[in-house]
DNA sequence: TCATCAAGTATTGTTAACAATTATTGTTAT
DNA sequence: ATAACAATAATTGTTAACAATACTTGATGA
C-alpha cells in the first residue's frame, strides 16, 4: 500500500483520504475496537473522514481484497467474521510464514533490533498491567510484525500483516475469556533465542508459540460488543 | 474474491463486469500477453468490457491491492514491473509457502488428484511441443496452483496465486531466452514423489525446483513486446 | 398476539457531467 | 537541428443527481 515507486509529495497527497480511512480501520481492528461483523456504511465513513463516497469505496475495495472487509452486494461492507475453518488456515499460514521469518531474523537482527523488541515487550507488559487491552493487542501484533520487518522480505511482511489482523479478529471471536492473546514471557523467550542465534530452536519456539495461541481458542460461543463507529475508530 | 459467504445468483451477477475485467487481466498476465509495465486505461477497459468507469476502477483497485497492478496518481494503472529485489522476495515467499503445501499434499492427495496432475503435465508438454508458450505458461502455473488446492488451505492458495502471477511477470522480464519456465520433467518427478509419500523428499524436490527456476534469471537486460491491449487480452 | 404485507426510509449502485492533471503536438528561437 | 515553450488533446479525479435494492416501520387480518 505504501511502496509505490516514483513517489512524490503530490502523489501521496492524492490518496490521503483513502489511506486515512484504510489506516483507521486497520488500527481499529488491530485493537479490537471494530469487532468481526461490524457494518461500515459509506455515508457514515464519508462523513467521518470528510470526503466523498468514491474515496470510501476505493478504501473498502482495497480492504476487501485483503480479506479484512467483506463486500455484500447491495448490502454494504462488513468486517469479516472468520469461521473456525478459516481460523485453522490462518494459523497454519502464520506458522508457515513465521518459520521463514525466524530463520532470517537470526541472521539479520541487529543490536538495535533486539533493543527495540525488548522495549516493545516492556510496553506490552505495562499495557497488560494497566488493563489496556487495545494497546496490549496492538503491541503484541507489532512484535510479530517486527520479526517480518527485520527479516527483510516485504512480500512476507504484507502477508503477515493480513494474517495477524485476522488473528486479532479470530481472538475476538473465539478466544477464551481469561487469556488475552500472546503470553508476554513467550515473546521474551523468543528474543532470548534470537540473541542466542540458534535458528532451529527459534523456529520451534515460534511454532509452539503459535500453536499455543491456537489451542486457546474455543469455537463454541462467540462474543459481541456495541459501540458506535465513531467510538470504535476513535477519531 | 470468489469466497464471499452467503453467495446467491443475484449477488454474483452484481459484480459480473468487475470480475470479468479482473479475470481477463489475470489470465492475460498469466499467459504473458500483458507484460510488465503495460498501461491499463480506464476508458479503454470500459469500452472493451462495455461497462462504466466505476466498475473498471473497482477492478483496478482490487488488483492494486494484490500488487499485480500499480496505481500512479493522475497517471493511471500499470501492470507492475518487479525489481530484482522483489523477485528474490517472491521466490523466497514461494519456497516458504510451497514447502507447507508439499507436506499437506502428501497427506491429502487422492488418486483423482494424481491423475489430474499427470494430465496437466501431458498438456503442458503438448503446449511446449506446439510452441504455444502462453498455454504452456498457464498450465505450468496451474500445476503449482493445483498443489495449493489439494493442500486445502485457501489462505495459502490465494497467496500463491499472487506469487505465481508475479513469477510469470518476473520470468517475462528476466528469464534467459532459452528456458521457458518450469522444466516439465521436474513436475513429473514431483508427482512421482507425491505418490511415493515421502514428504521430506518432496519438500526438497519442490525447493530445488523453485531454486532452479530462480537461478535461471538474468537481471542484466529486459524484454518488451508491442501488442494492442485488445490483442493482449484476447477478447 | 402474532404473522404478513405495504408504504416509507435509508443505503448502495450507476451514470454523466465537470474539474484537474498529464501527455502530446506544433511552434518559435537559438 | 535541437531545446524550450505554448496550445491542444487525452486521461484521471471529483462531484452530484438519479436508479435500484434492502431495511424499517406501521397497519391489517387471522
Amino acid at each position: 500500500m505504501s511502496d509505490v515507486s516514483h513517489e512524490n509529495p503530490k502523489d501521496s497527497a492524492a490518496r490521503a483520504p483513502e489511506d486515512a480511512i484504510t489506516q483507521s480501520i486497520l488500527t481499529a481492528v488491530s485493537e479490537q475496537r471494530l469487532p468481526a461483523g461490524s457494518k461500515l456504511g459509506e455515508q457514515q465513513l464519508s462523513d467521518l473522514f470528510k470526503c466523498n463516497r468514491a474515496n470510501v469505496r476505493r478504501a473498502l475495495t482495497a480492504l476487501a481484497a485483503q480479506h479484512v472487509v467483506e463486500l455484500r452486494p447491495n448490502r454494504g461492507a462488513f468486517i469479516v467474521t472468520p469461521s473456525p475453518e478459516e481460523a485453522r488456515e490462518v494459523f497454519e499460514a502464520r506458522r508457515t510464514i513465521e518459520r521463514t521469518l525466524a530463520r532470517n531474523v537470526v541472521a539479520r537482527a541487529s543490536a538495535e533490533d533486539i533493543a527495540y523488541m525488548r522495549n516493545n515487550i516492556v510496553q506490552e507488559a505495562q499495557a497488560r498491567a494497566d488493563n489496556d487491552k487495545p494497546r496490549e493487542l496492538r503491541l503484541s501484533r507489532m512484535f510479530h510484525m517486527q520479526l517480518a520487518k527485520i527479516s527483510g522480505n516485504r512480500v512476507l511482511e504484507r502477508f503477515l500483516a493480513e494474517l495477524t489482523l485476522r488473528t486479532t479478529l479470530i481472538l475476538g471471536l473465539y478466544n477464551a475469556a481469561g487469556t488475552s492473546g500472546c503470553a508476554e514471557d513467550e515473546h521474551d523467550r523468543i528474543v532470548d533465542q534470537i540473541e542466542s542465534g540458534d535458528s532451529d530452536r527459534l523456529v520451534s519456539l515460534i511454532d509452539a508459540h503459535l500453536r499455543h495461541l491456537e489451542a486457546g481458542l474455543d469455537f463454541r460461543r462467540t462474543r459481541n460488543r456495541n459501540l458506535t463507529l465513531a467510538e470504535q475508530l476513535a477519531i
